[in-house]
DNA sequence: GTCTATAAATGGATAGAC
DNA sequence: GTCTATCCATTTATAGAC
């Protein structure tokens, strides 16, 4: 039996975990092999060893991320329900004393970097974008489903990422209703 | 007569010319002061020297970027008249062919830095939030314009900075009629 | 399978000359 | 008022030992 750390696989597997969380909350330029790799428990070498460079481990990082439907659900019921639903996880997950973690703060926080960008709008439209798609009825799915994703990609923006105070301090049932009203347009046919 | 490379106050224009171009087209940590320097004609020093550090000069980038209103009409007209001049702004300013400047595209593009966040928090607390509450009728005046400013900075990231396809190749009339829908929602009291 | 050591480049900021 | 030269920290990536 061999030991943890001279087992390959979970090593790779430690590295890749510590990526997603260093990524999500600090961003692709904001985080160095170094630091991902001390967190993982080995050093920055074996990061390029495993995922060939930085931007190989992203890759790998926003696959991990973007494949659970962590914000829109992945049988939704009748439309109508999906777009409270939908307002409903993003004002609770972007409250103030939640956990800021997720595919759009990886995505916020990382956009600024055009390899990263890219390889964020590929894990889009494979897995969220997709999902989201998938999920509406009537003409232009792909094209409402991306409009809802920029909404709610803004509104955690604002509300996490740069913290702007009304939407900060406001009353989770007054925003809920209003940004399911704004989803409603391009959720319900 | 002074000479242009010897006057102070045209000098430090220039710096600042040159910085909010570089920080609006690659972010706060994408540019170096060095490069900065170098577009204005001078060395890396003087931007310490008339500004005491990057962060200052950003602190001045993002004054100068959000004073003038680019998007948010000054003296808006009948509210109705707001969210559809106000989509229709976004889809243009968005465009594939478009020039991708202005003070949304600095905001997306610095906003992983958490120090550049906090400047970006402050600018838009001055200029753009308060313009656009200022436009709006009713309760909430400042919530309902941080939710309509999410939706803006949403959709720009999207169509621009991440390039999700369906957006970029989106029918103008189409799009903007759902983006004015969507706005309609808070600007309409 | 993982390490130490180091290469090669780049970052922001400063000292001191002119 | 502006420069050259440099300091010091930090980055990604690689070479070679064990």
């Amino acid at each position: 039996m061999e030991k943890r750390s001279r087992n390959a696989a979970a090593t790779r597997q430690a590295i890749l975990e510590s990526a997603v969380t260093a990524f999500t909350k600090r961003g692709y330029d904001g985080v160095g092999v170094r630091e991902i790799a001390a967190d993982a428990g080995v050093t920055a070498m074996l990061v390029n060893r495993y995922f060939g460079s930085k931007e190989g481990l992203f890759t790998e990082v926003v696959d991990t991320a973007f494949a659970p439907p962590t914000m829109i659900p992945d049988n939704p019921e009748v439309p109508v329900r999906l777009a409270r639903a939908t307002a409903e996880a993003l004002v609770a997950r972007t409250a103030p004393g939640a956990e800021h973690l997720g595919p759009f703060e990886l995505m916020l926080r990382s956009a600024a970097n055009p390899r990263a960008a890219d390889i964020i709008r590929a894990g889009i439209e494979r897995h969220v974008g997709a999902r989201f798609a998938a999920g509406l009825e009537g003409p232009d799915a792909q094209e409402r489903a991306e409009v809802g994703l920029a909404l709610l990609a803004g509104v955690w923006l604002m509300r996490t990422v740069i913290g702007t105070p009304a939407l900060r301090d406001s009353q989770t049932p007054v925003l809920t209703d209003r940004l399911a009203a704004m989803l409603s347009v391009v959720v319900d046919p």
